[in-house]
DNA sequence: GGTACTCACCTTAGCTGC
DNA sequence: GACCGCAGCTAAGGTGAG
């Protein structure tokens, strides 16, 4: 989807059409989620620091984010994806491959396929997006960014809509873009390729694997190769399980005690608890990330013996954790994640239903899903950790509604 | 001086058991 | 008993994506 977040503010925002507009970073220490193409003109792009986007675009309209609604228009979008082939792998929100190999035949070639779905989102959902269509999934990626609008500084510049990179032409396509275009090539190891003087993909091409082996590491160095070579095996993959659930929150002020910290990771530890039980899961292993004023991180982890899926249970396997931790500098960032899955109906064997431990799992988990049911009930702020209600009493504070930084300025 | 959130995957190091 | 090599696991940190 083109400027997904923005394009679907537009449909309830018709008046702000043509001009720079950004959705999140409303508070000082967020980023932007995405930007118009109008915003973009001015340098602007996701991800980008809501202060510094303030600075470069000063008129820009800034407009919180709504999460919901994007959720339910992706569900949308992929309804019309449903339409076309079931082998549906997504990737975001607004992003996903299509496998329409065995759709040949019904609906007409691969690119006579992208222009229908293209066509469909428009008339259903007066949304754009953009398609690339290629023999495997990183070309489609790379042929869908090519699809795309462009912001130019004097303008925007429509896209194409669908490229496809037909069979025979991979190399053609692939070795003259810059090696950032490449799936896997960020900021740490496109330095790295510079250090080798690598500008192309055709320069990395040229490399022996080797060396880039003992440039990136064995898995990342042989997958660059591969992927140089526009060699990519990899399946549409329909149903991918999770295989961590988190959540983290940048406060708008630092937290100095453990007490305030304490607060925190029981909300959090509430959201992570609550998606694992709607997904029937539990883990074993549970990770604390701090990130301290001047932004060092640091990640502890600790994994129990008995799978847990409480809140209860998670604060009680990560307090020893934090407790280490001095927030004397200052904290700006906690996070909570589970990992190490189980299946919620695993057996437990007679030693662990007999071990105290696991019964008091076992009864706090009958507590929690009842608070399951009344969320389902009556909204997610219902009910809640006594330590999530807010300091005047009025309101329950969930893990935070805004997913791109704080809402509040830092003072 | 500014840097969100969520998730996946990789590397490295240290520990343990054989 | 000390040591080595190896495999497997865990913890911590880094990188990248959208």
């Amino acid at each position: 989807m083109d400027a997904f977040y923005v394009s679907v503010e537009l449909r309830r925002r018709p008046e702000l059409r043509g001009q720079p507009v950004v959705v999140g970073g409303t508070g000082s220490r967020g980023v932007i989620a995405a930007a118009s193409y109008e915003a973009r003109r001015f340098g602007l792009h996701s991800a980008m620091p809501s202060t510094q986007a303030r600075r470069m675009c000063p008129h820009a309209v800034f407009l919180p984010g709504d999460h919901e609604l994007y959720a339910q228009v992706s569900a949308q979008v992929h309804e019309i994806f449903q339409s076309v082939t079931p082998l549906i792998e997504p990737l975001s929100l607004d992003e996903a491959f299509l496998d329409v190999s065995g759709a040949l035949r019904l609906l007409g070639t691969g690119v006579e396929i992208a222009h229908h779905v293209r066509d469909q989102v428009w008339e259903q959902l007066a949304l754009q997006c953009s398609v690339g269509v290629a023999p495997n999934k990183f070309l489609a990626k790379i042929a869908s960014v090519a699809a795309k609008p462009t912001a130019t500084p004097s303008g925007v510049v429509p896209g194409a809509g669908v490229w496809e990179v037909a069979p025979g032409e991979e190399l053609a396509f692939l070795h003259p873009l810059p090696v950032k275009a490449l799936w896997g090539v960020g900021p740490a190891t496109l330095e790295r390729l510079q250090r080798l003087g690598v500008r192309t993909v055709r320069d990395l091409a040229a490399l022996d694997e080797s060396v880039l082996v003992s440039a990136l590491g064995a898995a990342h160095g042989r997958h660059l190769h591969r992927l140089s070579w526009a060699i990519d095996e990899r399946p549409v993959e329909v149903d991918r399980e999770a295989k961590s659930i988190g959540h983290e929150e940048t406060f708008s002020t630092d937290r100095h005690t453990h007490e305030e910290l304490q607060r925190e990771l029981v909300r959090l530890a509430d959201g992570v608890a609550g998606r694992m039980r709607a997904q029937g899961v539990l883990a074993r292993t549970f990770t604390l990330k701090v990130r301290f004023a001047g932004f060092h991180t640091i990640s502890r982890a600790i994994t129990v013996d008995g799978p847990i899926a409480t809140a209860h249970g998670i604060v009680k396997a990560v307090e020893p954790l934090l407790e280490a931790i001095d927030p004397g500098p200052g904290v700006r960032l906690l996070g909570v994640s589970a990992s190490n899955f189980g299946e919620a109906a695993e057996q437990l064997s007679l030693d662990q239903l007999l071990a105290p431990a696991v019964a008091d799992e076992q009864e706090w988990q009958a507590a929690e899903e009842t608070i399951d049911a009344i969320r389902s009930r009556f909204g997610s702020t219902a009910i809640g950790p006594a330590s999530a209600v807010r300091a005047d009493g009025l309101k329950l504070v969930r893990r935070g509604a805004q997913q791109w930084g704080p809402d509040q300025p830092a003072t």
